[in-house]
DNA sequence: GATATTTTGTAACATTTGTTACAAAATCAA
DNA sequence: TTGATTTTGTAACAAATGTTACAAAATATC
């Protein structure tokens, strides 16, 4: 077996050929092949393995009461789906997941994957540092949400994506994107950007948004 | 050296005696006393340890550019600080830390308590939950935060609470705590629960609530 | 370039939520 | 118990955001 593709993937990163050949040789694993637009898990169900993506696009989404559906995330290859699932006291799916495009899933059942935390430092470093990392995510995105007003969202939005010294920004995303995104709604957003001009906090100008006042526009992440 | 206090740590639970004894006694670990209303840590400080309360009242807070301080969680004995952020690439308390009251600390530095976790399949399993629990709860906070009315919120915690065949939920936090959970001001969650009641979706008594109309009240879910 | 489609801005108005203040109720401490 | 403290409900009002609808602008498609 080829494990070049495998050494690719977070999880496994750092490993030799030879490691990877003798830690995986003894352990149990699969390829699960997925058709574009197939569930992978529904919400709820009990994380049992690890999953990750080896090629192909994968998303979560939430299903509300009514049966429509909310997009959360994108994973495409090499990614993890719901690494923070699998330990832990509430270990099902948070999501339905879905195959965007036609996916290949490597498979490692949770009490293989023990033994292989326990077998290789590596292997467990990575694993933490995967876990971690999203939890840190976690955090960051709270802080965001968090905000209680569409200007506080902007204001952290924007200085987060300029960073220290730039002073211009090119928002990427439609207005409907950012709106979804802040999940607000996307008049609102237009309005707030405007009064942000008018009172001088920014310049914008279509997708471009130029600071002008740095620290006024830091004040408003106090709300 | 008593090993019993260890044993009620998360961390280290379900270890016997003679195993503690024999792990601990060749790392490296230390106590620390901090008393009443000392920094423990500063946010943005890298973590460079696993810390865990044995003693005493620990709280973080965030301080935003106005210098005001907002709590965010209290961490009492026996728990772990940040153990979300031993690993991971943002390592970095999210916080400052600060002992609520005289408390004592367990301290072991990232690179011993690798050793124990490589060491022991305990341990390993009892801090992988550990931190899988958080994303977890992170997860579910974020959940929150998305519902974008304040009878969403409500209704999607209360049905939460009560699971599938049951009608009444007690809820143990104040509506303080509540309102600050769901990021919403105080005076609000009492009104929303009242036209919850008017409009006979359940009924409120105190911190125990009923579930009137169960299909009503999951369809304020999908807003 | 002409035409269709998407994106955006905007206004008027409705709705929700926040703010502040105060009193009643519940809980705690002596 | 009694008094102090915390929690809760509520009202009046202010502020923020959502909703809807429509036209202008930008972009894509042919």
């Amino acid at each position: 077996m080829d494990y070049s593709l495998f050494l690719k993937i977070p999880v496994f990163k750092g490993l030799s050929e030879d490691e990877a050949e003798a830690l995986f040789s003894s352990i149990p694993k699969r390829i699960r092949k997925i058709r574009a637009g197939a569930v992978i898990a529904l919400s709820g169900e009990t994380v049992r393995s690890l999953m990750i993506v080896m090629s192909g696009l994968v998303k979560g989404e939430m299903v509300d009461y009514a049966g429509r559906t909310i997009k959360i995330e994108n994973i495409p290859a090499p990614g993890a789906l719901a690494p923070a699932f699998i330990f832990g006291a509430r270990n099902r799916f948070p999501v339905n997941v879905i195959a965007v495009t036609d996916t290949e899933l490597f498979v490692i059942d949770k009490q293989d994957f023990l033994k292989l935390l326990e077998n290789n430092e590596k292997i467990l470093v990575n694993f933490l540092n995967l876990i971690s990392n999203r939890s840190q995510f976690l955090s960051e995105k709270i802080k965001f949400l968090s905000f209680k007003t569409i200007r506080g969202k902007l204001a952290q939005y924007i200085l987060q994506q300029a960073g220290e010294g730039v002073s211009s920004v090119r928002i990427d995303m439609t207005r409907n994107d950012l709106a979804e995104f802040f999940g607000v709604a996307r008049p609102s957003i237009s309005r707030v950007l405007r009064e942000l001009e008018e009172e001088d906090y920014v310049e914008v100008r279509g997708k471009d948004i130029r600071i002008i006042d740095r620290k006024k526009l830091a004040l408003l992440t106090m709300d």
